[in-house]
DNA sequence: CAAAATGGTTACAAAAGTATAACTATTTAT
DNA sequence: ATAAATAGTTATACTTTTGTAACCATTTTG
């Protein structure tokens, strides 16, 4: 049982080792040449966009980004108009980031843009392949977002998620 | 019909795109912490790993990696003795790149460093939902490959791969 | 209340990746 | 045979990301 679910691990792990190269140069490359921001923004939109609101430490936890960073990135997005700082009454050193209306449209947006060709290669599948494939990918995501904790790679304690 | 493909592709897409910072921050990370190479040079032993031999312009087309930084990365890997260079007797041009009995006992050696935390967080999961999560990967890894055909950001013209 | 911890920013250095042009060597095309 | 194209390298500048330390403001702890 254990050298079975070793074997199934271990073939699990090759198969993300080799999905991460093929999603890497897909996308980060759209997302330079199509769009005005780099990946850590759009990083940051993304559990913006499925989170409500978020303070910085814990836009930091979410993606292992140092804080630093973190701020560089907010302070970008903010320039756009995408996400706006609120300060939170109860605690005033925390600063929580949510997205603007702009916001929301402006990254629905981007992400149709920056799937352009992904989205035209995809359209070559029938639908068959098509809901197997959605049926996979959701999987994966569910279970890899399940499993992926709190890694704290940030300077300083990493809040739970 | 068309409108339903083209929800099952947009929500392929949006799965994809979660995945995508999900793999970047989980490896990126144990990469840099774990060994003393960068994400670049190990998709390229990644690539070489299932390749055999590559001309240094086949493995800029596969990645999407500008030549000079194949270049580059390629130097590194050579100075760690893990690919050696060959040359093409029928058009010297060409360089192959060829993995070392090093490089391939290496290799094997830093997918298992960098996917402790991976494999720790896997091995929660009930044996039941680890077959489906390799059905699942497996798919995802084989349709994304099929599907990821040669995009050409290379300086010059890309061959095909 | 004083000390320690937390949240965030600033400043700075360094690594990794991208882009471009110029260059050599070799092969292909006219 | 000359010109054009290809494979690869070198050099250089730039962007993106990471890491570290110092710092301020605020909250929590003792």
């Amino acid at each position: 049982m254990t050298t079975k679910s070793t074997t199934t691990i271990d073939k699990i792990i090759e198969n993300l080792i080799r999905i991460h190269p093929l999603l890497t140069k897909n996308l980060n490359r759209s997302i330079r040449t199509k769009t005005n921001l780099n990946p850590g923004s759009l990083f940051i939109l993304g559990i913006l966009n499925r989170n409500e609101m978020l303070s910085m430490s814990e836009i930091g936890c979410k993606l292992s980004m140092p804080k630093p960073h973190v701020t560089a990135q907010v302070d970008k997005l903010i320039a756009e108009g995408m996400v706006e700082r609120l300060f939170d009454p109860n605690d005033r050193r925390i600063i929580n980031i949510k997205m603007t209306e702009k916001g929301k449209n402006d990254f629905h947006q981007i992400k149709m843009e920056i799937s352009t060709e992904l989205r035209q290669n995809l359209k070559k599948l029938e639908e068959i392949k098509l809901e197997e494939l959605l049926a996979s990918t959701t999987q994966v995501r569910t279970l890899l977002s399940e499993i992926m904790t709190d890694n704290s790679a940030n300077t300083g304690t990493c809040n739970k998620i």
